[in-house]
DNA sequence: AACAGTAACAGTAATCATTACTGTTTAGCA
DNA sequence: TGCTAAACAGTAATGATTACTGTTACTGTT
């Protein structure tokens, strides 16, 4: 993959937040100091980010693609109230049974935890 | 929730099969004998029956929702080859660290795991 | 059994995230 | 310094899903 100011931007922006963003989030995070870097670049890089190992995507099931800059595997926390994203540093299980049979080979195990939030429950 | 002839079609269309189906693929299943149906209500009636703990969605990352019939909390192998999602009946993982903290109620757990199946290894 | 009220419907238009296209710029190598 | 393909900006197109509108049909009440 060669070199781009604009991937490097896109790569920072996610790696620099905890707040697992989506592409219109980078967007906009970088758009007020780079009036010309457009959307689709945007897209395609988290894209080609992704694929290549550098982030990894999250689906919430709220129709939009969350990124991740850390690529150590580990479980997320979804709140049903605020729809924040928060990491659980907790390496997701692969059950063995299934890596004992020969009917697959997994290759990654993501798992999502979903509830509600400290300030969410009342 | 008042009766109606199509959310029960849609319903037993989710159940009957281990195929995991999105919306159109749904629609699709019945439009046939059923012509009148309209992908509208399809669409409305899965995510109804979501809501009220009949189906289970699931967000593989493919951009379509696909549905379970089966509500017991398991997990699904997704093939990165065929796409198929195939069901892995064991109760996701919620990791005691989390339940222990008060930081946190969770409500459910989704793990998927993403591989190839033996169709799709080489 | 007709009536009223409202949930659900069919059909279609609109929305929104994402992808594709087009002409231009630029990294990186000869 | 020039060449070539990768990457870009800007914009149009796509595709899944949701919203809207006028109609139909459950269900409780006279």
């Amino acid at each position: 993959m060669r070199y781009s100011h604009q991937r490097e931007l896109i790569l920072e922006a996610v790696k620099s937040v905890k707040t697992h963003p989506t592409a219109d989030m980078v967007y906009d995070s970088l758009h007020t100091e780079n009036p010309h870097l457009s959307l689709g670049t945007v897209y395609r890089n988290l894209s080609l980010l992704a694929q290549n190992g550098d982030i990894t995507p999250i689906y919430t099931g709220d129709n939009k693609v969350h990124y991740d800059g850390d690529t150590d595997p580990h479980c997320h926390f979804v709140c049903k109230g605020c729809n924040k994203i928060i990491d659980i540093f907790i390496k997701p299980q692969i059950p063995s049974e299934i890596l004992d049979k020969e009917e697959f080979v997994v290759e990654e195990g993501k798992t999502l935890l979903y509830g509600y939030c400290r300030n969410c429950v009342r």
